[in-house]
RNA sequence: GCGCCUAUAGCUCAAUUGGAUAGAGUAGCACACUACGAAUGUGAAGGUUGGGGGUUCGAGUCCCUCUAGGCGCACCA
């Protein structure tokens, strides 16, 4: 594939004295409106080095380069150096590009042999997985699978939550008020009931606090009837945690959660105190981190039990020796930003100079219509519930439709997650949203619904033409690619060129709704080709070349639908 | 009180990292199914980019300040 930004650097600098090839591939832009121009270079910076005026220098540069034949035209307007690249090269280039590879059009070995660690989803056992887990869930495994298609080696983590005082109070409110039956047939809401019980109880007896906390001593301490109850408890919820993970097409490397830290703190709390960083402060052990300008953080309670930003440096200590990563990445809420910054400064200052490849991938908050999500109040509304809906809502339209599909049920789970999860991933994810059931449920538009239907056509498109056309496409053979020269069929090329850049981008800044949005852009670019167009012509060299562009269209927009996530029906 | 984040069309969001006339979707309006899939497309309308200063050839983007909202700030995770 030609780097066509990089030609034209390399063609500028021959025009600019003063500037590397690099710095001025950095100034080059792609004009907002393409009437202007493929690509375009701003003059302003060099009004003052050349002396002379920036419209000037801009058409002299203009006027030189317009004798290359990598463009068609060059024009200067005011300051800009406006360049239109040759359309048939362009075009042959990124059909070439994506038809060949395929599958694998957009991937690259740019992290071969790097590995990074991307930790997500991680709820807690026993509690519901609701709504508010959706993001770390699938935001996390959409950079994972960016990062794999970018070449990197992969570890996905989920670190459970399964640790803490709070099993202690789960299994004293089993032992006094539970059954054996109750907790398998519902194991989530049998637990959390138990939860919310002890709470209800506590108020009134108040020893029970005191029994839940010798209980949770002898779980740290490996006692083997609380161990027993306490492993029972996390499978059943894994159970229940799986099945929502295979809805969404899921899965980890591995769930060492909280408790697969628990024996590897006092090594670090050793290391703090030869290192002076450990204060006492009200009976408790700190370290002080005024000078970088936040809050102490609290390392040992005065009882002298750990808690969670223990267990979070003895986790990236131990990833870096067991896993010896390239980057440490956490897909965490934005409420945590102060815990990570916290930890991941503590891991520096203990001397670890891979604390810099930790890195946090804060999201906002997702909450409901009346209020933020609460179990206690039973203020939440369940994940797989959303996933059932939408795929009913599917089914329906569907339906409606009257479309053939060879499975209809395959297609309604395919079409409904996938317009949950592409919703989750189309909006920034710093950005707090409220949730609502007629966001998710609606399928027209700038929805995952919209692009799989844009494949789906493109497929039927490409069913009809026939095997013998499409084989001729497929081949790359004499393609008369000035067919798909048009207003439409060069401005969706221009889109498929930007895929293989978009992921990198998406990738380096831990943002997957970049990708989102370049996808969507390209459906929408197709089914305006598609309008504009009519593909399946009777000229048959002009069939083959409008063939192998929607062959590209379609691969673009599978392996981007993958990379989010998503599967891509054939038919819906 | 301190710290971090957010504010762009009625609503939900973009804007190539400081570039040209700020773009999509959605809602409402007007159109297009006997061509290859209408879960689609086309058109018109919709803006003092929260307010005010500043930096410069140029600011939605950078700096200061104010306003509104969210999150966090010691024995939960």
């Amino acid at each position: 594939m030609v780097n066509f930004k990089e030609e034209i650097a390399k063609l500028l600098a021959e025009e600019v004295e003063g500037l590397s090839v690099l710095e001025i591939q950095g100034m080059i832009e792609v004009p907002t409106d393409t009437k202007m121009g493929d690509y375009a270079f701003p003059c302003f910076k060099l009004a003052k080095t050349l002396r002379k005026a920036p419209p000037l220098i801009a058409k002299n540069i203009a006027e030189k380069l317009d004798e290359n034949n990598i463009f068609e035209k060059v024009v200067s307007v005011n300051a800009y150096v406006n360049m239109f690249v040759s359309k048939e090269e362009f075009v042959k280039d990124i059909v070439e590009e994506a038809v060949s590879k395929n599958e694998n059009f957009g991937r690259s070995e740019l992290g071969k042999g790097k590995k990074v660690i991307v930790e997500y989803s991680s709820p807690n056992i026993a509690k519901p997985f609701h709504i508010g887990h959706i993001r770390s869930t699938v935001i996390g495994n959409s950079i994972y699978k960016i990062y794999d298609a970018l070449g990197y080696e992969t570890v996905r983590i989920n670190h459970l939550g399964d640790y803490g005082t709070q099993f202690g109070k789960m299994i004293c409110a089993y032992r006094h008020w539970g059954n054996k039956e109750d907790v398998i047939n519902d194991p989530i809401k049998t637990l959390l009931g138990y939860y919310t019980k002890f709470h209800v109880e506590v108020e009134n007896h108040p020893e029970l606090d005191d029994e839940a906390r010798k209980i949770f001593t002898k779980l740290e301490q490996g006692e083997e009837e609380e161990i027993a109850i306490w492993k029972w408890f996390r499978e059943e919820s894994l159970k229940e945690f799986n099945r929502v993970y295979d809805m969404l097409g899921i899965s980890f490397d591995s769930y060492a959660g909280e408790s697969f830290y628990s024996d590897k703190m006092p090594r670090f709390v050793q290391e703090l105190k030869d290192k002076n960083l450990l204060k006492e402060s009200e009976g408790a052990n700190i370290v002080d981190l005024e000078e970088y300008g936040m809050s102490p953080a609290l390392i040992t309670k005065s009882d002298g039990s750990t808690l969670y930003i223990t267990r979070d440096i003895a986790a990236a200590v131990y990833r870096k020796e067991h896993y010896n990563f390239y980057k440490n990445i956490y897909v965490v809420a934005s409420q945590q930003n102060l815990h990570f910054q916290q930890w991941i400064k503590i891991v520096e200052l203990l001397g670890y100079e891979w604390a810099k490849d930790c890195v946090h991938i804060p999201f906002g908050l997702v909450s409901l219509e009346d209020g933020t999500m609460s179990s206690r109040h039973g203020r939440v509304v369940f994940l797989e519930d959303v996933l059932n809906k939408a795929v009913e809502q599917t089914r329906e339209v569907i339906r409606e439709k009257n479309v053939n599909t060879d499975n209809i049920d395959e297609t309604a789970k395919q079409v409904g997650i996938g317009a949950v999860v592409f919703q989750e991933l189309s909006n920034s994810r710093i950005k707090d949203y409220v949730f609502s059931w007629d966001k998710v449920l609606n399928f027209d538009g700038e929805t995952g619904p919209y692009v799989q239907y844009t494949h789906a056509r493109a497929s039927s498109i490409l069913r009809k033409a026939g095997d013998d056309i499409v084989a001729k496409a497929a081949s790359l053979n004499n393609i008369e690619y000035k067919y798909i020269c048009t207003d439409s069929g060069y401005d969706l090329a221009k889109l498929l060129y930007k895929f293989p850049e978009v992921i990198i981008e998406a990738g380096e800044k831990y943002e997957p709704s970049i990708l989102t949005r370049n996808i969507v852009d390209i459906a929408q670019s197709f089914n305006r080709f598609y309008h504009d167009e009519h593909i399946l012509v009777d000229n048959e060299e002009e069939k083959v070349a409008k063939v192998a562009l929607v062959m590209a269209a379609k691969v673009a927009l599978k392996n981007g639908l993958g990379l989010l996530g998503m599967a891509a029906p054939e038919k819906m």
